[in-house]
DNA sequence: TCAAAAGTGTTGCAAATACACCCATGT
DNA sequence: ACATGGGTGTATTTGCAACACTTTTGA
């Protein structure tokens, strides 16, 4: 990172999106790579200005659109950074946010502005990260962990039907533990957070699975796991 | 609320705070009401600019101290209101904070700004709010009460020394149920967040009474209550 | 001696955990 | 027939909730 002077004069609104998902049993973050400086080549979470006439949640929706490809995604508030310093170029105050996807509907795609956009395991973030998107990332993944166990808020992380086995790797993956399938199962009956769609999977080399669904459209809160 | 032309050509970043405390067995927030268009006698959470030279926290902990006269209060970060109208005198983004004091401890003093200031209960906060402050209030309460049951936030609003029964009517206000004092009692115990002072009560037309105070400095989270 | 709040244990119930084997399919 | 993941029940432990009387002080 290189020192330059302040590109802006007044305090800019500015969002940044830890857009995660689960692939190959590991929690992922989408990172891009930035073109220019004062953070040339280092990573950072897509994101960007918020336009005078839009709200901030339509910015996030806007940067996710052009950056993975997708408008419908999960999209909660995460915290708002304001310390003097976090942006050399100039006050930049950002609102963090998590969204949340099922790897199938992402589609990452670089632009002019940035030379790649891929996933990183969490455990594996790059070095070289700019700004303060570390500790996004941070508040994202602690957000995430702590909302699983009482929200239903997996259901964004899934494809639309899945087995149990599925959701219950789902679950290990994000609280980095196990469970025993027994319980699992008997917990996800009791809450009624899924429904029995009647079709199974074929094809493997074993007993077909049921597949179920999300009952209902919402979010809701109860305890679980 | 009159109409008004825009007085501000760029997003400006704002903070307003609920100052939430307990006072007659009440949930109270500080309100403030305003002297002057578009909003003249509405009332208004305490709040104001965030200077391009401060950080977020320091413009919040700089208008209470202002407003509320005291410097050291316990704060934290709510969510950040960002819809494009939600002032009419601009663009005007708005970190919401929450702080937390024992009544005691804050000396609220109006100001030229504001005709007054003074607290009232949250059940029963004014009509004629200003802005979109009564969700800021709303979101505020939502998160004491969340908080309430797996950290020690109610250290913020009791004093120093505190009999079990005080601590016990705190959880009952902020929860709104009445708990049973002796299984109270024995989670306090467990959970040790409480230290026994050796000192107790007098004056009272009956038996003196335990003083504690909270272990430790700092904040913690564990299932309780 | 009376009023007022402080203080103190036990029991029953519900929820969470630990644990092992048979089933259906494809190769 | 065997390898692979799917599917199921019970016993034990632990945590939570319900419950009532005695103690100490000041008036």
């Amino acid at each position: 990172m290189k020192n330059t002077t302040k590109q802006f004069k007044h305090t800019i609104v500015a969002i940044d999106v830890a857009i995660v998902t689960i692939e190959g049993n590991e929690l992922q973050v989408a990172l891009i790579q930035l073109k220019n400086e004062p953070f040339k080549n280092y990573w950072a979470l897509p994101g960007g200005m918020v336009g005078s006439e839009e709200s901030i949640k339509d910015a996030v929706s806007r940067h996710i659109k052009m950056k993975a490809g997708i408008s419908k995604i999960h999209l909660e508030q995460l915290y708002t950074f304001g310390e003097v310093d976090r942006d050399p170029r100039g006050r930049i105050v950002s609102v963090g946010y998590l969204a949340l996807s099922p790897v199938e509907k992402l589609k990452l795609k670089a632009s002019e502005e940035y030379s790649n956009i891929k996933l990183f395991k969490v455990n594996a973030i790059p070095s070289k990260i700019a700004y303060d998107h570390k500790e996004i990332i941070k508040v994202a993944i602690t957000r995430l962990r702590s909302k699983v166990v009482y929200t239903n808020i997996v259901r964004y992380l899934m494809p639309d039907e899945f087995t149990l086995t599925d959701l219950q790797r789902i679950y290990e993956v994000i609280l980095g533990r196990e469970f025993d399938k027994r319980n699992f199962r008997k917990k996800m009956m009791v809450i009624k957070m899924i429904t029995d769609t009647k079709r199974k999977t074929s094809g493997g080399a074993h007993r077909p699975a049921s597949l179920y669904r999300f009952s209902g459209k919402g979010d809701y809160k109860i305890d679980f796991i």
